[in-house]
RNA sequence: UCCCCGAUAGCUCAAUGGUAGAGUAGGUGACUGUUAAUCACUUGGUUGUUGGUUCGAGUCCAACUCGGGGAGCCA
């Protein structure tokens, strides 16, 4: 006799195992105990009838409370009774650690649950909750997507670092931090390595945290969030936009492959996902102006779409919609400029379906040392900090591109969550470090 | 930094300025197929803090504290 997962349970049929695990609910029904357990791996039933343990072991369980830790012996069955179609046949219990107090309640159908403060003071205990437990999951299944998908096609992993002497991008707020006698601060963006990381290895990625102190409460910000990042040498705009379409249909797929039962403890209208394929519309910014302002909806050329704004581009595709080359004055400094236009630069924006917002940001990089020079000083930015990043230019200067995607909004899109601080197990914003 | 909203039982929420309520959780009991079980009974309160108006404040006013949503900014 073993020990068994319970996800692997319908493996077992016929045969006696042991199960490791803790009450997620339970029903009593007279002499019958309906067990709820869960492993870690899965939500399963367990059944304990009286007449098949002893008085002690019957009693024992009645008693046990919510998350009570728990070894069960059974006989494992198929049910179509049972939720997941296999129910263990207790035969043995084991009391390995009684809770009566557990301060997360189960919820019932018709009135709402603990509001999000509640729940967040209590994130290192409502990550054991099936809705956490499942977008967990997912959120683990992208990542590895992530990491497949550059493997597959040669991207090397280069990491950027945490700690950095300035601003990547200048106009985003940063945490700073004392670094021995002087003053550092955390990354906002691997980017700018990633370039000089590109010219050594061709083709590289980062993916790690990455910290923003703007003072946003929104459901779609968090100010420590985890970005991945690749970066191509020798790639314009149309490399990266369809390196990022593939990129997105790959995470979805993968998804939808293989998170079946987690999509549907989410409840997701998979499908929403089963639609994402390639190709995406693309359109570009001055086309996405025309077309709002054709469709009553004002807006004028030169300025940054807002929720507002992004929720009907939304609207206008089922599919992540690319808006492609930017307004110079609104983007970052080392965008490069559109040799047709000198107004806009080659940036693209994706935007996710269902009003989750802007996922990706990417962009060709500007590669001619004066342009970059006067950029830098025209943002106001400590050329001093940027001497390396110029280096680049002065020894092999070519055009690369790349974009960074924000894996909590990406996994808020796909798990369909509505806020994004249930889609990283410990959430930092603005009013919270704790737990 | 700005705008809007909120704070009442462990939790989610009610309560014309006039006795502090319900659901749920917890407790006790019943029930051999429950699916967030059901049924009966039951414990549970310094209404965020301070001050004010009033015969009387959970309710009206002011300040403060904490939080939520959004703007700006961005992944």
């Amino acid at each position: 006799m073993s020990r068994v997962y319970l996800v692997d349970l319908g493996q077992h049929v016929g045969q006696e195992v042991v199960i490791d695990g803790w009450l997620a609910n339970m029903r009593s029904k007279g002499k019958l105990h309906f067990l709820t357990l869960r492993d870690g791996t899965a939500f399963r039933q367990a059944i304990m009838s009286k007449k098949e343990v002893s008085e002690e072991e019957f009693e024992t369980c009645g008693r046990a409370g919510i998350e009570s830790a728990v070894r069960l012996r059974g006989l494992v069955n198929a049910d179509d009774r049972a939720p997941g179609g296999y129910e263990l046949h207790v035969k043995g219990f084991e009391l390995l650690a009684e809770v009566h107090d557990y301060p997360i309640a189960k919820q019932s159908s018709d009135q709402s649950g603990p509001g999000p403060d509640f729940l967040l003071d209590r994130r290192h205990l409502w990550l054991r909750s099936r809705k956490q437990h499942a977008i967990m999951r997912v959120r683990h299944r992208i990542a590895m997507t992530i990491r497949n998908f550059f493997d597959e096609r040669g991207f090397c992993n280069v990491d950027a670092p945490i700690f950095t002497p300035a601003a990547c991008e200048g106009t985003t707020t940063l945490f700073e931090t004392k670094y021995f006698d002087g003053q550092a601060y955390l990354t906002q963006s691997g980017q700018l390595y990633m370039e000089a990381a590109a010219m050594a290895q061709g083709k590289v990625y980062c993916f790690g945290p990455t910290f923003r102190a703007e003072k946003s409460k929104t459901r779609r910000h968090l100010t420590e969030f985890w970005m991945v990042e690749p970066e191509i040498a020798y790639a314009g705009l149309d490399d990266v936009m369809q390196l990022a379409e593939d990129f997105l249909c790959r995470i979805v797929a993968d998804v939808l492959e293989r998170c079946q039962e987690e999509l549907a403890t989410l409840e997701r209208d998979v499908s929403k996902l089963q639609a994402i394929t390639g190709p995406f519309p693309r359109m570009s910014y001055t086309e996405v102006v025309e077309r709002l302002n054709a469709e009553g909806h004002p807006f004028e050329w030169g300025g940054d779409f807002g929720a507002p704004d992004e929720t009907k581009i939304g609207s206008w595709s089922d599919k992540p919609m690319m808006v492609h080359r930017w307004p110079k004055d609104i983007k970052a400094f080392y965008m490069a400029p559109d040799p047709e236009n000198p107004k806009v630069v080659l940036g693209v924006d994706v935007i996710a379906p269902e009003g989750k917002g802007e996922i990706i940001g990417g962009a060709q990089r500007a590669h001619d040392l004066g342009y970059l020079e006067d950029q830098i000083a025209a943002h106001g930015l400590p050329r001093e900090a940027f001497e390396w990043y110029l280096d680049l230019r002065r020894y092999g200067g070519i055009p690369t591109a790349g974009f960074g995607l924000g894996l909590e909004r990406t996994v808020a899109w796909i798990t369909g969550t509505e806020h994004i601080r249930e889609c990283i197990p410990f959430p930092r914003t603005i009013y919270r470090i704790t737990p």
